[in-house]
DNA sequence: CCGAGGATTATCT
DNA sequence: GATAATCCTCGGA
């Protein structure tokens, strides 16, 4: 499937194909991470009153309406960075939270934005993953699917379906049932860097 | 280990 | 004016 075409798919089956995908970050200095999805979160549209395209197009969320495998990133709290991709065709607001991460290579890049932090409270979260990767809003809308921003990902074969956990977002605050129990977050299973903010 | 509370600001109503 | 797709620190056990 071209990268184009994965990323067209409904936001739940983007949110699962992306774990276990690979997530790179190269530094202008030529350093290099890469990573291993491990956690992720669909959010869509008028179905889904915890996510920020469930009313209309506004400044914030209009990347949510754009093209499928560009970057939405938004600020949370006035304090972090959370980086999602873009799902379904354009028109549809709907997009990929990428909560965390295992890191592969480049650990000393990781751990010097991380200081005073151990391994496992690198890339354990959304907010931290940012900050491990310095993503914020300068990766606006770049394609994902291609290298040149610094900042991408090559999807990998899917995972089984065993290797594969499954329940509610985080973080609904007051979202109203059904949609605070829906179960649109994914993780790899006995993965030690799903977060664990529950 | 665990829960409570604070940080900090753009965005939306 | 209230809220927020979070993270961290601190106090108590």
């Amino acid at each position: 499937m071209t990268p184009l075409g994965f990323y067209t798919q409904p936001a739940e089956a983007v949110a699962v194909g992306l774990l276990g995908a690979l997530l790179f970050r190269r530094w202008p200095d030529g350093t290099q991470a890469c990573l291993r999805i491990v956690e992720t979160e669909a959010y869509t549209g008028r179905d889904d009153l915890a996510s920020h395209g469930r009313r209309h197009p506004t400044p914030r969320n209009r990347p949510m309406y754009g093209p499928p495998g560009l970057a939405y990133i938004y600020k949370s709290r006035g304090i972090h960075w959370m980086f999602n991709v873009v799902a379904e065709p354009e028109g549809e607001p709907a997009a990929v939270l990428i909560r965390a991460a295992e890191p592969l290579r480049g650990f000393e890049e990781i751990s010097k934005r991380r200081p005073r932090r151990g391994p496992l409270e690198w890339t354990s979260g959304p907010g931290r993953l940012c900050q491990a990767l310095d993503i914020d809003d300068s990766f606006q809308q770049v394609d994902v699917a291609e290298g040149r921003s610094g900042l991408w990902i090559e999807v990998q074969p899917p995972l089984d379906a065993p290797e594969v956990g499954r329940g509610p977002r985080v973080g609904m605050g007051k979202t109203p049932e059904p949609w605070f129990s829906l179960p649109r977050r994914w993780w790899i299973l006995g993965n030690s860097y799903v977060s664990k903010y529950r």
